[in-house]
RNA sequence: GGUCCCGUAGCUCAGCUGGAUAGAGCAACGGAUUUCUAAUCCGUAGGUCGCAAGUUCGAAUCUUGCCGGGAUCACCA
């Protein structure tokens, strides 16, 4: 199925039979950019004459041998630099085309996670407003890349993480109060800096207080600051949950760090810590470039997260005896390895970048190394509406919510847009683009390029007289697709799974939507296709053979530009008028 | 100042963990429509891959040092 890897795999094989086991891994076999190339490449001869000092002769003769052993290949011919092209049987790209037929919606998928479990955490907002823009692409970005590892086989655990203790959420019970006292018609205070007074917390204001009338109006502090928290984090996280759904976005388990603190993992992780003797008295070092006024020096205890590759030790518990929020959030990995999770990915907004190498120490301390942690950072993204930046105020509270985002330009167009740029490179994301429809809408490009295939599969239905279906198509004569644009949009159709594998184990999905892209650019060209200045139709009634095989090919670039969108979490259409 | 990310065509970006002559889209210019959906396609033009060394058969890709842009540097989360 996978045509270059079951090339790959026979080639290595041989070649570890004939030289021994530790052959150099980076033989490469391609789909080679310029087609006068051949079918197939492969740059063995060059790595392996300067791995094991052989002839070179030899080594071309012993390499050549594999390939012609397994008669797939018509021509097999060295060129000057040294690389092997090969050029497949006429056949063998034609089948291949078949055997996707009979694959569908599985084609694609591989073992290479061999079903073992990874945890991705993503989105993890603060639980104190509506996600805005900047949660966005880190939402998608995780969520597509959870349905690319599990694309490619392995287990997914799609985790979210509330920090649903701390001084954050009670300034949010603070928040939520003044509401309250609002809706009871009460005279109060502005809501102040650092608190939030986003319009989100009206509405809950006044649910709490048809619930308890004016019973908290004069009440110390202590005796409601429990109900309006939990309440305030209750009515956001709906508010979140909300939002992601309907962008598509979904975890399968939420985390609570309260939690956490409640059945002490936390604390035993600490005590944990300390008996490890990772654990010290002192003093941080003071912040450097920006003066921070609240520092002063105080004594703490602080984690050796310097031993473990960090630029400095952290603290973990204040001189108040508190936790930093790095504590929980050490513990919080510790649960996660010790539920199972061997490999764990974190996608992280950039402004959290400085938070990296503190992470990737204490799991290192905790785990004994014995865990695979990577994290993936995405940048900011910036808003623009016809070239034109969008202002948002976030000291009013009123910042441009993903709710918004969607129903302006709906959910696909955000899902492709997020993920269409790798995480590391900022995202200009236009609102004016996904309104278009033409070719500047990559979105619209794709959908296009399936719907074309779906309405044609139809019309030939109709204008040939019979039913087509897959069992008629798979019976047709593959070998009259030997134009080469056609061998063209097969090879593209065979590097799926590559791309798969590579977006999978780069952890970059921004592959999918780039290959969709090419994909259907292929198709459309293949549909304007002229030869000798005359119009080729895809279906033409006074040669139904012809017809029947390249319906088959366009099915199977359908069924390809579906598989890919399904893993960007968007749904191919099947008509668009 | 330290750390991380980015720098490729006028603009927005790919570039397959070191491969063959650096690629798309947009914008510009010139074409294709009695349409199987022109929401498309074809062609032209456009490059010192930020700069400079190094590593080797071979570098946009790896190393080091500069230059420019961004993020971050807590006892916030």
């Amino acid at each position: 199925m996978n045509i270059l890897r079951k090339y790959h795999d026979i080639l290595v094989n041989n070649l570890k039979e004939i030289y021994g086991e530790s052959l150099n891994p980076n033989i490469s076999l391609e789909f080679p950019k310029d087609p006068s190339m051949g079918d197939i490449s492969t740059n063995a001869v060059m790595i392996l004459t300067k791995e094991l000092s052989l002839e070179k002769d030899k080594i071309i003769k012993d390499v050549s041998d594999i390939f012609y052993k397994t008669g797939d290949f018509k021509t097999i011919n060295v060129v000057g630099s040294g690389f092997i092209n090969l050029i497949f049987k006429d056949n063998i790209l034609q089948d291949l085309i078949l055997k996707i037929l009979n694959k569908k919606e599985i084609f694609g998928h591989s073992d290479l996670g061999k079903g073992k479990k990874i945890n991705i955490e993503y989105v993890s907002a603060n639980p104190t407003g509506p996600l805005h823009v900047g949660h966005t692409r880190g939402a998608v970005f995780g969520d597509v890349l959870s349905n690319i590892m599990e694309f490619v086989g392995f287990k997914v655990c799609r985790e979210y993480y509330i920090n649903d203790s701390g001084e954050q959420v009670n300034k949010l019970a603070h928040s939520t109060y003044i509401r309250y006292l609002q809706a009871l018609g009460e005279e109060t205070k502005e809501i102040e800096d650092g608190f939030y007074p986003g319009e989100y917390l009206i509405e809950l204001g006044k649910t709490l207080k048809d619930q308890h009338n004016d019973k908290f109006v004069n009440s110390p502090e202590e005796e409601w600051i429990d109900i309006f928290r939990e309440s305030s984090i209750e009515h956001i996280m709906n508010l979140i949950k909300e939002d992601l759904n309907s962008l598509g976005v979904h975890h399968d388990v939420f985390t609570s760090e309260k939690y956490l603190l409640d059945s002490n993992i936390v604390s035993s992780v600490y005590e944990e810590l300390d008996r490890k003797e990772l654990l010290y008295e002192g003093i941080s070092t003071s912040p450097k470039g920006n003066n921070n006024e609240e520092w002063t020096e105080r004594k703490h205890i602080l984690f050796k997260s310097k031993k473990f590759g960090d630029d400095e030790d952290r603290v973990v518990k204040k001189h108040d005896g508190s936790w930093t929020y790095f504590m929980p959030d050490i513990a919080y990995h510790k649960n996660k390895f010790d539920r199972g999770f061997s490999q764990m990915i974190n996608i992280l907004g950039a402004d959290h970048s400085g938070y990296i190498s503190r992470m990737k120490s204490a799991i290192k301390a905790i785990t004994q190394d014995k865990a695979i942690f990577d994290i993936k950072t995405c940048q900011l993204v910036k808003l623009t509406r016809g070239g034109q930046p969008v202002k948002m105020s976030k000291r009013s509270g009123n910042f441009i919510t993903l709710k918004e985002i969607i129903e302006e330009v709906g959910s696909d167009a955000i899902r492709f847009m997020m993920v269409s740029r790798k995480g590391e490179a900022k995202l200009d994301f236009d609102f004016e683009l996904f309104k278009k429809e033409n070719n500047d809408n990559p979105v619209f490009y794709v959908q296009y390029a399936h719907a074309r295939i779906c309405s044609l599969l139809k019309n030939a239905s109709n204008s040939l007289k019979i039913d087509i279906d897959d069992n008629l198509l798979a019976n047709s004569n593959l070998s009259l697709l030997n134009n080469k644009i056609e061998l063209d949009i097969i090879k593209l159709i065979a590097s799926y799974p590559k791309i798969v594998e590579q977006a999978a184990s780069h952890k970059e999905p921004h592959r999918v939507p780039f290959y969709l892209r090419d994909l259907s650019s292929a198709f459309h060209q293949y549909w304007n296709l002229k030869i000798n200045d005359e119009r080729v139709k895809i279906v033409d009634e006074n040669d139904i053979e012809s017809t029947l095989s390249r319906l088959t090919l366009l099915r199977v670039v359908a069924i390809t530009i579906s598989s890919a969108l399904s893993i960007l979490g968007i749904k191919a259409l099947n008509e668009l008028r």
